[in-house]
DNA sequence: CAAACGATCAATTGATTCATTGAATGTCTT
DNA sequence: AAGACATTCAATGAATCAATTGATCGTTTG
């Protein structure tokens, strides 16, 4: 009755445990670092810029993610690079992003007053996109940067990160809708695109869903650095 | 540039909606609230006997839980009720539990040591339990409190309580396996039924899932207070 | 109406977490 | 070997959280 190993303490062991995983999800910047080595390992100094946070505090939440397990780690040189532990984490990284777009409606609030601002639409759906990129109605590109497109991407999709859009413009289109998309849901690169096409004459939209959204939902995905050439906007 | 609604405004915002659902997730008591409210709704009372904790922290504990919308209450009489707020939240805490079982070892460390300290074998798993239940070699009994048995249970499930499984042992036939289920692979209740089984002889073993993961398997579930007579062990 | 009871609230304690700072570690370059 | 650089560590104070206690609110029941 002393020293055993009682039904509560088995229960409180395992919840305790469950518990790690959700303390590691209970910060508004560890999960903005889960959403992006959702699309692509990198360094810490990587993360700290994306995320506006100072190297070390970058660092220190990333070992709370360590410490649960959700990502690891390896050294290349003087870097390190930081990324998800399992596919399994992506997948319940985006199951844990719907809950919650789900259940808190203050999520979209957030999102209506952020993208509906100046004017951007509603985004455009996964069939519609399907429909216009088979008829050539439209061509998709993924603005995100270099490294996370090679990570993966939508087959068909053309690589161009947002920071070179505005001097390629001219490789695109003008009779044809410019689909954007990004990371997902709370990346903003995909709207500020459509706001750079739509400031230069271009019809474009923004498609919403992100590479793990899209491999979610059984597409496929295509990783590597496809070779960008004019030919291929045709090619869509 | 002073008031506007920024790029980092919009994500702290939206992250931050989504740590809320973290946080709740992040309290080893919290978790265990969620899983019994994933068997089915109940008071605030019988909550805290379940957990062990005092009335006043149970209601707390609760409340965060409702503050993230993953539970909701209703009023009856001087009763509260609380019950998931919707089986999307189901759903999500099971696979939020599988992340956890995956992820961190220490889980089935703890498992093991508690299950298998006293001789307790493997569970059996759900094909093998499919044949044997068809073969009628067999039968398969729901071990847990009636509200949750009458909440959802497996098709085909012989309702006894654990406490009133030493009262009703000739119920069951000595020349089928006893098969026991309970809430989940935290729940102890199929354990012990287990143990008490074969303290009197009968061969028995224990199915690790609940009625959530039964069902996310694709299973049907049944509902409702099917009535138990002696002819019904026949039946299995 | 008064007593009993379920639940919540308010206030307190101690523990944990957060972001920041500056120092320390380890690795690459020259 | 020296310097530059990426990352981590350690220490600080502010903020938040967890559990307890006793008081309070609302409903039911005698």
């Amino acid at each position: 009755m002393s020293s055993s190993f009682t039904k509560r303490d088995f229960k409180d062991a395992a919840y305790g445990q469950m518990a790690r995983l959700g303390k590691a999800l209970a910060s508004p910047k560890r999960l903005e670092l889960l959403e992006l080595l959702c699309q692509a390992g990198r360094s810490v100094e990587a993360l700290a810029v994306e995320t506006g946070m100072t190297l070390a505090n970058t660092s220190q939440h990333l070992q709370v993610l360590q410490t649960a397990r959700l990502v690891e780690t390896s050294k290349n040189g003087r870097y390190v690079e930081y990324r998800l532990a399992d596919t399994l984490v992506s997948n319940f990284f985006r199951s844990f992003r719907l809950l919650a777009e789900n259940r808190l409606a203050e999520i979209e609030q957030i999102r209506r007053r952020f993208f509906n601002e100046e004017g951007e639409l509603d985004p455009i759906d996964r069939e519609t996109l399907l429909e216009r990129l088979q008829q050539r109605k439209a061509i998709l590109i993924d603005v995100r940067p270099a490294n996370e497109y090679a990570a993966a991407h939508i087959p068909g999709a053309l690589q161009i990160p947002l920071e070179q859009l505005k001097k390629r413009l001219s490789e695109l289109p003008r009779n044809k809708e410019i689909v954007a998309y990004c990371r997902g849901p709370f990346c903003v690169l995909a709207k500020e695109a459509v706001d750079l096409l739509r400031a230069h004459g271009f019809r474009a939209a923004r498609l919403e869903d992100g590479v793990p959204d899209w491999f979610a939902q059984g597409f496929p995905i295509a990783t590597g650095d496809e070779p960008v050439r004019k030919h291929v906007s045709r090619a869509q």
